[in-house]
DNA sequence: TTATATGCAAAGGCTTTGCAAATGT
DNA sequence: ACATTTGCAAAGCCTTTGCATATAA
């Protein structure tokens, strides 16, 4: 008998929910349903009118709150671009951690997952004493594309 | 003889600013100044505030917009930290780069440079056809002070 | 002299928040 | 039933901008 299909995203936020005793309800559940669906980023405007396509209509300041329940949840991840706004991506335990690289010209992000930089990340906060929660790790350049282009 | 010393911000700024054809001001000058003293960091309000306890009476606007011109001349780095607002570094060509290790219970930042980091990131960003331009390696964590107080 | 810089205050984005109405438990 | 959530609109931040005045070149 092969196991019940473990991490799933729904049934997590639901136990997280119910763990600090707040409620399971449709906005919620839509927002989730929407990042998890992502390839990609998106900023909180962005996943309004996404929702909003979709027929879902919840407000901004719905999606602003929930976004951060997600993120407490461990099932979405904040990253700063430094573009004036924040950006959300899937954080889905199969999917493990990356990193970013932005191209300058475009905007493009690709993401991209390197061990040597996860081992070599251990070692620096080692180095410091610290106990690591996370990294950030964004390289800046320009893409092949826009190097070929005027 | 002894070479002129080189590397002199105000110099370079000047020179900057020239081949622009912008103007060197009081404003001006006594922001670079004032980055130029940074050992650490500093936000726009905080640069502002100790400008005016100088005695030096510049407007935020100016603050701002003096900060620009610096990093466009090399002479500050702009750093996000994710904390609503930018924070900047002096970036003293004798310094060189340095990332950042960031404590998520008291804040406390501590800079370091890694030869490795910096080779790995030419590394991916080969990988992936890009041309560097810079890189942003940020690690949170718990440093030792914070691990053994409660 | 004349184009640029400054300061002010207003406007712009993104995000958070107070409150009444709606809703999950 | 009742505490939590939602949506709305307002308020809060940080940052940028328009415009009249001041100033470097």
């Amino acid at each position: 008998m092969p196991p019940l299909p473990i991490g799933n995203a729904e049934r997590r936020f639901k136990l997280f929910l119910q763990g600090k005793g707040l409620r399971v309800t449709e906005e919620r559940l839509a927002i989730l349903r929407a990042v998890n669906k992502l390839s990609g980023h998106i900023n909180a405007d962005e996943l309004s009118y996404q929702l909003r396509q979709n027929g879902v209509d919840v407000s901004r300041a719905t999606v602003y709150r929930t976004l951060s329940h997600l993120v407490e949840a461990g099932l979405a991840r904040k990253v700063d671009f430094g573009s004036g706004h924040a950006n959300y991506e899937r954080s889905d335990l199969a999917d493990g951690h990356h990193d970013h690289i932005i191209c300058t010209k475009c905007g493009k992000i690709i993401e991209f997952y390197n061990s040597e930089l996860e081992d070599l990340q251990g070692k620096i906060a080692e180095q410091h004493g610290f106990h690591i929660v996370a990294h950030q790790f964004q390289i800046v350049g320009i893409c092949p594309d826009c190097r070929t282009k005027p």
